[in-house]
DNA sequence: CGTTAATCGAGACGGTACGTCCTGTCTTCGG
DNA sequence: CCGAAGACAGGACGTACCGTCTCGATTAACG
């Protein structure tokens, strides 16, 4: 009799990590490269990858699951640290995106953002990765209002909208053509923080 | 109202009017069916109009132009009006894509969308279409200045972005998933009217 | 009412016979490079052609039917006339697969060799394209015992397994490595002639 | 009957002389199972032999070598005896394929064939089980002509070529459908030893 | 009112990617 | 070290569309 095993091992040759790392990295290479999520096709993973196509269908069972996979495994490379002056913070966030290695994640972002409205599943994910993200902004917004560089009653939801929104629209779909890259984060965050009316309140 | 050249006829049976209606409304109606333009596929329409492929490519050189031609199609239902305040009108203008027939419009716009990141065709389409709209909003901007209800120094490009990228944002991606469509507007207009800083400027 | 067409005809666009025939050639030509029926890909008959892979499944189920009418195709390209005397009629018979473009029919066949063990299909397939030119070897022999050159009393079928056999089985396995091909019908041809026995009956 | 080498021994566990055995009789049993040697899969032996395929390839180079040892194994079942005249002996040894145990060797020698066409060490592989087959009919025939029962000018190799080509040819591809395995042998002996002609020579 | 020529539906065409299956090799484990 | 189980790269399979190209039949103005 022969001991039972608990951590249950199959037997035969075990998958290879790096078979699974080099197929997520083929992914998002092709992502940052073929700007599109249709580019991505399973052949032309495998190809990049130096991989048989039935290694990929073995641990994925489509391209979606493969994407999810992929994309998950960025990580957001840091969520980034804080500074001084709430107008500081939020400027440094929204600008994140323009310093390596972020700018990669970026890329990949974008090319996600059309897909989300197919599957559930996808839209999962894409919260997923963004979240944090939000949270670091939303801990920023908090921390000013208890300095009361902020007013105490501020919607925080609809001000992490206002400030990401339109860099990331901007980004997606170039919404302004002649608006420029690097001066939109201060120039968002300035006209949040002030308003827009004459007599706010 | 078809207008009768008398002028310039060309010889032979001439192109049916029906048929150019019912492709036009076949790609929109699988826009709005939920699909991505990736899933508007010529075979589809074809099958959808009731018609062969090739009278497709008769009358356009591609996928692009019969999108452009089918959105263009639409007409922007109305610029929208304005009304008393300048709070009422930005919420009326961000809050019209929720009125009917304008829903049908929003949802096609959407679509499109992920597809501006390719061609510069597809790009000036898009720009086209949301153009008008977007100078409704700045004419209302203006005139609050104008009124004294804005500050006089708003940079009214941003502005626009600030007001109009987390609508759309929300509608294309769902952004926040527990946020209400019917109250976004009035929040965000009430909040980038107020801004965020407890001592503005 | 229309007149009742007889020779119905399908609508849309017909199937070229051109891609018929460079399909054909491609599993012909494929057949005398690879020398064997497992080098006949499917994959490789649409590149060689020019033509894609469902061209090929529109027509034929699968390989097998694709070979068969490939091979029928060849049609023998004349069962080849007569001359004299039995024994140059003989030899020219048995050594017109030396000749153009003969050659290339024999070199096909006997890739085929193989795969009529296999199913019934291909074996009558074989049996239908050796057929004819058994045929003329027989009417040789016929005319042989008429003319009195050949006894009266032989096995015409054994006689022609005996002068077709050796020469078919020299170029499919190379029975005797060092025996030349040029020279082998006539030594064959007068050994059966002459037979082995000194008092022959 | 396993020899116990006491002298060298190579440290740890043994090969296991029974799983020799089962694959080399896997290897025989697919062949004469009709299969040709492309369906001879090395996956198809390890399953039929319950053997992993590892197991066969640390024995083996690849599916030729295990070919070659798996007929090899086969022994050509002794060469054949010799009888009384040449007619008989002749007839005998074109008949032994008949008698088990030799139609199963038969039926594996005609798998071969179109298998030597390929490689030349299939090829070497075949010639060595044939020939010593080939050596008895010649000493026949050379017995023959020193008895004065066939003619001293005879061309031996072109005799064996007629002797026993019919016969393979038939097992092989079934040449004439409606001729007798059984009867064959001895009408090709006799034709051959006859021969065609009024006035042989 | 017949000619004429561009229209129409239908579908074949060369491609490309799909997801499955099987090849021969390799890499683990337990015995 | 052996043996099984099975992962690995590669490649052909047959399917489903893509966007283009032909077909015969239709259809409306012109002569």
């Amino acid at each position: 009799m022969t001991t039972v095993d608990t951590s249950t091992r199959s037997p035969g040759r075990p998958r290879s990590a790096r078979v699974d790392e080099s197929i997520l990295k083929a992914v998002l290479d092709l992502l940052v490269e073929g700007h599109t999520v249709e580019a991505l096709t399973i052949e032309a993973v495998a190809a990049k990858a130096g991989v048989g196509k039935a290694t990929i269908y073995r641990r994925w069972p489509g391209k979606d699951a493969l994407l999810v996979d992929a994309v998950r495994s960025l990580k957001g490379p840091a969520p980034t640290p804080v500074g001084a002056s709430v107008r500081d913070d939020l400027v440094l966030l929204l600008g994140s995106a323009r310093k390596k290695p972020d700018q990669r994640f970026v890329r990949i972002m974008s090319c996600l953002g059309p897909e989300v409205q197919r599957s559930p599943e996808r839209y999962r994910l894409y919260q997923g990765l963004v979240e944090p993200r939000r949270e670091v902004m939303r801990e920023v917004l908090r921390r000013g209002v208890a300095a009361g560089e902020l007013r105490p009653d501020i919607d925080i939801e609809v001000a992490v909208m206002l400030l990401t929104a339109p860099v990331l629209i901007q980004r997606m779909l170039r919404w302004h053509p002649d608006l420029d890259d690097a001066t939109l984060p201060g120039r968002v965050v300035d006209t949040v923080l002030a308003g827009l009316a004459t007599h706010p309140g």
